[in-house]
DNA sequence: CTGAAAGCGCTAACAA
DNA sequence: TTGTTAGCGCTTTCAG
C-alpha cells in the first residue's frame, strides 16, 4: 500500500501538501495539486483511515446496535439511519445482538475501542451498558427502548398509547375476553405496551386479569407458544393483543394450526406492522409504527450530539397509528 | 480516556509491560502483572484499537456487504457468518447496499481505508469492485453471486439445478404454460436460475418462450409488477416460477389482488424460502437454500484466506432442495 | 523478565 | 502557499 510519503516523493512535494490535497483543507497551488493528484492515481493511493483516525482521534463510522436483524422493524429503521448518516458523511455499520447481553457488550466494546464516531442502540438489557458509552463520552442515541437512569438522547414511540388504542378497539368491537402477549419481562417496550393494554381495560371498567397475559420473546416462536398456552384457558379468550410484529405472526400461525377462525373465533391486533401483511388471511389489524422516521430522528439526534456534545439530552416520542383491517372485525352479536 | 502510559505510570512499570499484560504475549512477573491489572481497573483503561491497528497494520473487523438487508435470505446468512467470526475473534459489521453500485463502492472504500481484516460480499455489480479488494490484498470471499474474472473464494448454491428442479416439478404436476420471473439482467443468480428454467423446459420438449419471462428487481414490488404483466398475456400462463423469495411474495400478492386461485388457476414455485411461509395460504412450494450454512462456509473460507493469503481460491457450491407444498398441487385434469 | 525507543501513516501547528 | 516537525496510542524489536 502506497503511503502519503510515497505520493509526496513522486509528486515532489511534502506530505503535508498531499494531505491538504486529499482533504481539500487549505489552498494549494493548482499546479502542485494536479501533480499530487496524478501521483495518487499512478500509485493507486488510498488514505489509511486508521492512521487518520488515530491522528484526528475521531472516526467516521457509526455503529447501529440492534437486537434482531431478522425483524423488519429494525431493517426499516436502519434505512432511516443510513440516509441521514450518508448525507452527514458517516458510514453505518450494523451490529446484531440477538437480544443477547454478552453479544451486546462485545459490540459496545468494539464501538468503544474502535473509537466509533457514534452509536445508535436499541438496548437489550440494563442501563449500565449504555452508561459505559455515555461515560466514555461516545455520542450515543437510544432508540425504541428507554433506559431509565441514563442521561441520553432517546427516540421512542408512544407505546402505551398505541397499546391502549389497540385494546380499546378490540373492546369496542365487542370482544369480551381479551388476552395479551407482551415481550420479555423487564424490556421497556414490553412493559409499556402491557401497561397500555391494562389501562384500556380499566378505562372501560373491565377487570385486568393477569392470567390472560403471557410474556413472549418478541420472536415468532414465542408468540406461537404464548398463543397455545392461552388457548388452553377455559373459558378461552376471544381476542388477543400481541406486543410486536413477529409474535403476532407466531400467534396467528398457532391459530391457523389450531383451526381457529380469525376474527370469528378470535380477534387479533398486533403492535407494529407485519411484513407482507397483505398475504396473511385475514389481513391483520396493527398498531403501525413510523419505523423509518424513528431511524431518521435518531440519526439526526446523533449528528447534533456529535456537533455539540454538551447539549442537554432530548427525548423524542413519535406517534403510532391504529391500522384497522380484517382480523378485528366487529363481533357479530350472538 | 486513559492511555497505556497512564496505566504504566500508575503501576510503576513501562508501557511495554502494560502492553504485554494486555495482550498476554510474553511472560510477565505475576506481581507486576497484578499491579498493572489493578491500575487498568482503577483507570478504566480501554485499549485504543485505532492505535493498535495502526501499529499492527491489521484490524479485527469483518465487513459483510449485502444488497438487501430487508431480505431474510441475507439475515440468516449473516448469522452464519457471525457465529464463525466470533469464534475466530473477529467482529462482524454489516453494510447494506440496496443493490446500489454507488453505495457498494462507498462501503468497499470504507473497508479498504479502514483496513478491515476481511470482507464477505454479495456483489451487486461488476467484477471490478471485487477486484479492487483482491488487488489491495484484502481477504475477501464472494457469496451468493459468482464474479466472472475475479480470482477469489466463492460460496454459491446450485442455482441452475434448483431452478430446473422447480420447473420440472411444475411440468410434472401438469402445468402447461409455465412463466418465469427472474432477477435483474446481468445479476449472476438471476441468469443461472433463468437458465435452469429454460433447460428444464427443453429437457421436456417444451418450447422456451421469451414472452413468458420477466425480469424483476428481486424485491416484492418487482414480483408484483412482473406478475401483473404476465397476467395480461393471452393465453395466460397457468404457473409461474419466481426467481427469489421476495418476488414470490409480490407475485402471490398480485394473484390475491387479482382473485386468481393458487394453485387451481396458477401454480407457484419460488426460489428461496419465504419467511412465515406457514401464514401464506396456500403454503408455498419453494427451492430451499441453506442460507445459514452459506454464511458459515463463507466465514470459514475467510478465516483460511486470512491465515494463508496465498492459497489458491476455492469455489464451494451448496445444494438446494425442493420443498413441495400446496402452491404447486398437481393440476386436476380437465 | 523488563525498559527504552522507534515508528505504524497521517494531520496540524508553526515557521519560513 | 509550502515544508518541517511533533505527536496520536500502541507494539515490538533490541539491550540490559
Amino acid at each position: 500500500m502506497a503511503t502519503i510519503y510515497d505520493v509526496a516523493r513522486r509528486a515532489e512535494v511534502s506530505p503535508a501538501t498531499v494531505s491538504r490535497v486529499v482533504n481539500g483543507h487549505a489552498n494549494v497551488d493548482p499546479t502542485l495539486a494536479e501533480r499530487v493528484r496524478r501521483a495518487m492515481r499512478e500509485l493507486e493511493y488510498r488514505p489509511n483511515a486508521v492512521a487518520r483516525n488515530l491522528r484526528r482521534s475521531r472516526t467516521t463510522l457509526w455503529a447501529v446496535i440492534i437486537s434482531d436483524i431478522g425483524n423488519p422493524f429494525f431493517t426499516s429503521l436502519v434505512r432511516g439511519v443510513e440516509d441521514v448518516a450518508q448525507r452527514a458523511g458517516f458510514s453505518v455499520v450494523l451490529c446484531n445482538t440477538d437480544e443477547d447481553p454478552t453479544k451486546e457488550s462485545q459490540y459496545l466494546d468494539a464501538a468503544l475501542t474502535e473509537q466509533m464516531a457514534g452509536v445508535i442502540i436499541s438496548p437489550s438489557g440494563r442501563a449500565n451498558h449504555v452508561n459505559r458509552l455515555v461515560d466514555a463520552r461516545v455520542p450515543v442515541v437510544v432508540i425504541d427502548r428507554q433506559v431509565s437512569g441514563a442521561h441520553v438522547d432517546t427516540v421512542l414511540v408512544d407505546n402505551e398509547h398505541g397499546a391502549s388504542l389497540a385494546t380499546t378497539h378490540l373492546i369496542e368491537s365487542g370482544y369480551e375476553r381479551i388476552a395479551c402477549i407482551t415481550g420479555p419481562e423487564g424490556v421497556f417496550t414490553a412493559m409499556r405496551r402491557l401497561r397500555g393494554y391494562r389501562r384500556a381495560l380499566e378505562d372501560h371498567d373491565r377487570e385486568y386479569d393477569p392470567d390472560l397475559v403471557r410474556h413472549g420473546d418478541f420472536r415468532s416462536d414465542g408468540g406461537y407458544r404464548a398463543m397455545a398456552s392461552l388457548l388452553a384457558l377455559r373459558p378461552r379468550p376471544d381476542a388477543i393483543f400481541a406486543g410486536n410484529n413477529l409474535m403476532t405472526v407466531g400467534a396467528v400461525e398457532c391459530l391457523v394450526d389450531s383451526r381457529i377462525e380469525v376474527p370469528a373465533e378470535m380477534g387479533v391486533v398486533g403492535f407494529d406492522d407485519v411484513p407482507w401483511a397483505h398475504l396473511v388471511r385475514p389481513s391483520l389489524t396493527t398498531v403501525a409504527q413510523p419505523t423509518y422516521e424513528l431511524g431518521r430522528e435518531a440519526a439526526q439526534l446523533l449528528t447534533q450530539r456529535i456537533a455539540t456534545p454538551d447539549r442537554p439530552p432530548t427525548v423524542i416520542t413519535l406517534e403510532t397509528k391504529l391500522q384497522i383491517r380484517d382480523s378485528s372485525l366487529p363481533r357479530s352479536q350472538p
